[in-house]
DNA sequence: CGTCTATATAGATAGTTGTCAATATACAAA
DNA sequence: TTTGTATATTGACAACTATCTATATAGACG
């Protein structure tokens, strides 16, 4: 599994989604994050242990504390690639419009004769 | 499973996004795609279906052909989950970044004294 | 030391996934 | 109607997932 594949797979299940959420408030132990869901936590855990994988989030210790933080950069590689897409899709849609305005163009001066 | 769960699982297949990527440049049939991957027709048709679940494609009948066309408002949907995540982030930037100019003008003035 | 708190790991189970070969269906064309 | 081409469906298999309970580890604190 590449990076990719991770990061989207993490991202695939809704608490895990729930954790990205919290976490881009700010940094928050695992109990924190058992706390809002109503699930166990070695549960939590193995969630995290799966964005963790994907990169998409880091963990320091403090004490007998995890704190996890949330890795942005990896989830901007996610919406870099969503946006090479968007953007091949839209230079097609230019090409499209572009070939519409020669038709336009044609159109007229064929009125013209 | 809701409709970011599906859109999300199904892009963290590499073979998936690689028909995103190549649907992002207009229509192509099931067998167009085969020919782009070392994979049978069925499975295929498999990745197409999970695809069309998720609403990242839709697809068209044209005698037997069945063209897969991208539908952009989904990948849209994903991109906007991304990008409030981002915000949240930032937003917490700005407060921190906030905090810090205020710390640094109360030690400013505590100089003065 | 023993005990409490925070977290990780192990093992079990039910459900899902990616892939294939084989077969079925749908339409076209001769 | 027979044949060919494009696609879907079926059934099988191995691999992976989300969840749980039970247990282990790691550090703090008395």
């Amino acid at each position: 599994m590449n990076q990719l594949d991770q990061a989207f797979a993490a991202l695939a299940d809704p608490t895990r989604r729930g954790i990205v959420v919290h976490l881009a408030r700010g940094e928050a132990s695992v109990s924190d994050l058992v706390g809002l869901f109503h699930l166990t936590q070695p549960t939590i855990s193995s969630h995290l242990k799966v964005l963790e994988a994907a990169g998409l989030i880091s963990r320091r210790r403090v004490a007998q504390l995890r704190p996890c933080k949330l890795e942005t950069e990896r989830l901007k590689a996610v919406t870099d690639w969503l946006e090479q897409v968007q953007e091949i899709w839209e230079g097609n849609y230019k090409r499209l419009d572009a070939l519409l305005a020669e038709l336009k163009q044609t159109q007229k001066e064929e009125r013209k004769k």
